[in-house]
DNA sequence: TGTACATCAGTGAACGCGCGTTCACTGATGTAC
DNA sequence: TGTACATCAGTGAACGCGCGTTCACTGATGTAC
């Protein structure tokens, strides 16, 4: 009825909190890092009490469930470009790895949340290994088409893995000091990630 | 005067708090986990009242740092002997490589203490690279053994870093559920390291 | 179409907690004479 | 060897803080009749 008295707030009922806390966080991560995404700290981004968020999650750790699922599905998105601009399998597959990487340097805090939450869980991030596009198929598929032999399942499952951890290691490694004056004489970032990532199984160019 | 009435305690002024309160921090990382790393709780497990670390340490960070280059000069122990298992150089690199992803498995809490410095300073962990027995100059020593070109430098850095990555990437991954039945099927979990690590420059047997 | 009522999705105040850090203090130690 | 005194390394109480979570509540919505 006095609607008209506070026209510059929102609505009472939100719509979609659960989506804007969300945002929220991954808004707050990229703004003040990770140790600051505080379940407070997310309902006071999204302008809502520090009590809302319990009516769409049980409670701290599944909205941070939530906010990884998120960041996979944002890699996702990267994947897919990296797919789209190259057509030779084993090009598809070294791009997977950069575009990878390229994700947790551009979102490191974002990257951070994602992993703790696998970690902690001792359970692999489910959108790597899930659908049939998923990075692991998709690396597993370019072994074979590249001459690895079909039949040696734990053979093709350790190169798989050998090449996950690596571009997991780099991701949590390109920002160091150290490697700044590499970059520049490879001429940036990707030519670095490229030029890492060439020294591991199936991204290597040749196998 | 009336140290018999209380006997069991220790002495007023501690000898070397220091050290004891990093020991005490060490202890609690296997206890109860890096989540549980307070000042206060280190203090506690010290038997020393809140504000003694004050005297050792500017701050709590401070204190951290300490516990992580502990934790660096643990892991250097383990390439010790890592080393002196083996005589042949790419023998003794591939092991340092399952010695570095061991340690980080057996003290998987304070391998993330360790890390955490290391992402948060974006600097790389001194330990990794100062000395001469470091296990970046040992890695770079047996590429050129191996026959790689010691004219190129970016090459040699780009393969040591690759290797570098693989590990700390499987370091923070082994312990994930799903690897358990391949680490079963190769039996244990070293032949398991092994496996993923032979996908990786130096650390594969014939470079 | 209008009304009664259950349900949903918010509010805001309050809870207890453990934290990092500071403070004035005191007991023990070492040094100068 | 003994004494005065500065310094060092502890104590324990207190600070303010932000946190996760709970609670009784209320405004808005949707449904039955």
């Amino acid at each position: 009825m006095r609607e008209s008295e506070v026209p510059e707030s929102r609505p009472y009922h939100h719509g979609d909190l659960r989506r804007a806390l969300v945002e929220a966080a991954c808004r707050l991560l990229e703004k003040e890092g990770a140790q600051a995404l505080s379940l407070r700290a997310v309902a006071r981004e999204a302008g809502v009490s520090p009590a809302a968020p319990y009516h769409h999650f049980k409670d701290k750790s599944e909205l941070l469930d939530a906010v990884a699922h998120e960041g996979w599905e944002k890699l996702d998105l990267a994947f897919q470009a990296a797919r789209d601009a190259h057509t030779s399998p084993p090009d598809r597959v070294r791009e997977l790895g950069v575009a990878y990487v390229c994700f947790a340097s551009q979102h490191p805090d974002l990257y951070r949340v994602m992993y703790d939450c696998s970690r902690d869980k001792a359970d692999m991030p489910a959108h790597v290994l899930e659908n049939e596009e998923s990075a692991y198929r998709r690396v597993r598929e370019v072994l074979i088409s590249a001459g690895a032999d079909p039949s040696d399942e734990i053979g093709l499952e350790l190169a798989t893995i050998a090449c996950w951890c690596a571009a997991h290691g780099l991701a949590e490694m390109t920002s160091f000091k150290q490697f700044e004056p590499l970059k520049e004489a490879l001429g940036g970032e990707e030519a670095f990630l490229r030029g890492v990532l060439a020294h591991v199984g199936v991204f290597a160019k040749g196998l």
